[in-house]
RNA sequence: GGUCCGUUCAUCUAAGGGUUAGGAUUCAAGAUUUUCAUUCUUGCCAUAGGGGUUCGAAUCCCCUACGGACUACCA
């Protein structure tokens, strides 16, 4: 067998998806798996919808995700140059070739000509497409003498080279996700190849260079499909059959509500991003939010994807990298779309911050500190994070578990005050503050023992020693155990809530 | 409209002719806890419908329904 070369191909014309994103991924995975190389190529033939910034975004995109590439636009490599506006004589060369060999013609029809014809159809209900039926009566290099078309071309005459395919033939193509798929040639239109403006469309470019670049494998989105049956007659025509590469159509990603492809405007509409990095869209300047800045660790991100879609046959759901690239498989790609689930989501990253050392969660939250004007010393938001990581999924939700530790509450939550502050908790608290002070020392073990046995005494339970207590120093009825709060603290700091409280 | 692809709990999915159709997320309940959360236990919830083939079908075949993609000198 080959050596695997997959490739992934985005075109500039925006930010990267979060579909393009498990595009990457799976062939990412695939070429690890299989010890063969990663290729970044940018198919950038639409000088129209380029868009500035896209390119630098998608490499720093999947740099974030750690999907490394061995050959591509920002690293080099032996098939050099991988960006496709870069590559542009070749394309011509290929396309004459087509020509010469008669498996292309030039056509002269202008957009309008196509856009008349096309409404001429719909006013009969039909559709109106350029195919071995109707070539016949265009304007091209198939109907014009050889004289006129000469002239044309000399004249400096605008044209596309299309596609000339054979007329009721079978084509099938061997996708390694549904098998084989047969599509009769008449169905199909005679695709244009190269542009009047100079540029190869997709489809030839995409060829070419796969071919060029020794591709062994095209993985990519179920999109891709229709038009599947033209590349695999492109490889025919160019006498590429035997180096052609194994075709696998990923199932899409679909929106979590409804039906219908996952898309940019979805993101921000249900509360999650489509995008892996925040984006601003240079023209307009609309903000998408990315994966990244809302707080998602890029490991959560790539389990999620990879779980989308795909699964190892087993009931493990958390796995690193090098995992999923030693289980990932083909074959075990699912047909269906898949729709987006954010629950999921957020527990896939609950999962890997409570993984996450507490030193590594304090740096991030101490960030969140700094914003609100706290600094604190690490050791002590290190212990901070350990105490409250179980219940939130993104550090920025610490703040809302811990503001305590840093600040004294601003406010009591009325609820629990109401059901928890009776008529002797004054007192209560005040034998509780004379109780702490008189402890010389304030650790988690003395307080424990000073409360517990304080209630014994009174013969009351200790939710009624313990909870107006917990409210005094938090604010409301949550947090981690409050010995440990109440010693955290230290007792200045305890003896003035419970001051504080008293007060209002 | 046409072509192609698809369809198992709400969601991601397992089960490649024989299981009480399994797991995870969500949701609900219980246990634990001074509180909240965690954790643990339990529960709810699915083979789109109809025909075949077979001793036996989620699994193979056909039809229907539904969903999606494509149908540009975009990728």
């Amino acid at each position: 067998m080959n050596k695997v070369r997959v490739r992934f191909a985005p075109s500039p014309t925006g930010p990267l998806h979060i579909g393009g994103v498990r595009t990457a991924l799976y062939n990412y995975l695939f070429a690890r798996k299989h010890g063969g190389d990663m290729l970044l190529r940018i198919e950038d033939t639409d000088r129209g919808r380029f868009v500035p910034g896209a390119e630098e975004y998608i490499i720093e995109a999947l740099a974030w995700l750690g999907i490394k590439f061995d050959e591509g636009v920002h690293v080099g490599g032996p098939c050099a140059p991988y960006r496709q506006s870069d590559r542009k004589p070749m394309y011509r060369e290929y396309a004459d070739l087509l020509i010469a060999n008669g498996w292309a013609y030039l056509a002269f029809d202008t957009p309008e000509d196509l856009d008349a014809k096309r409404k001429e159809y719909e006013q009969e209900k039909k559709i109106f497409q350029y195919d071995a039926s109707t070539r016949g009566m265009m304007c091209n290099s198939l109907t014009l003498p050889d004289s006129d078309v000469r002239q044309r071309i000399a004249g400096g005459a605008p044209y596309a080279v299309r596609f000339k395919f054979p007329a009721d033939t079978e084509i099938t193509v061997n996708d390694l996700i549904r098998g084989t798929v047969t599509v009769n040639s008449s169905l199909l239109d005679d695709k244009v190849l190269f542009k009047s403006d100079g540029m190869p469309t997709y489809h030839l470019a995409n060829i070419v260079d796969d071919h060029a670049m020794k591709i062994s494998h095209v993985i990519r989105g179920e999109e891709w499909l229709p038009s599947a049956p033209l590349h695999v007659m492109l490889y025919k025509a160019f006498g590429w059959e035997d180096t052609m590469p194994q075709f696998a159509h990923l199932p899409l990603l679909l929106k979590p509500d409804g039906n219908g492809k996952l898309s940019k405007r979805d993101g921000d509409r249900l509360g999650f991003p489509v995008f892996p990095l925040q984006w601003t869209d240079p023209a307009t300047k609309e903000v998408s939010s990315g994966y990244r800045e809302n707080g998602y660790f890029p490991e959560a991100v790539v389990n999620m994807l990879a779980l989308l879609g795909w699964n190892p046959g087993m009931d493990q759901e958390l796995f690193s990298m090098d995992e999923l690239v030693d289980l990932f498989s083909l074959e075990r790609i699912s047909k269906s779309g898949a729709k987006f689930d954010l629950k999921k989501a957020h527990w896939f990253n609950h999962e890997y911050l409570i993984a996450r050392p507490d030193e590594e969660l304090a740096a991030l939250f101490a960030k969140i500190l700094a914003d609100k004007g706290i600094t604190a010393e690490s050791v002590y938001v290190a212990r901070v994070c350990s105490l409250v990581k179980d219940r939130v999924n993104f550090v920025s939700e610490m703040w809302d578990q811990a503001s305590f530790f840093f600040v004294a509450p601003q406010s009591y939550d009325e609820a629990a005050m109401k059901k928890r502050w009776k008529e002797n908790t004054p007192a209560v608290m005040r034998d509780v503050k004379s109780i702490l002070t008189g402890l010389d020392d304030f650790s988690e073990q003395n307080i424990h023992d000073a409360l517990h046995h304080y209630s014994e005494e009174k013969g009351s339970g200790l939710g009624q020693v313990m909870i107006p207590l917990r409210i005094a120093l938090v604010g409301g009825t949550f947090g981690p155990d409050l010995q440990i709060v109440a010693a955290m603290l230290g007792k200045d700091e305890v003896t003035g809530r419970i001051n504080r409280i008293l007060a209002v």
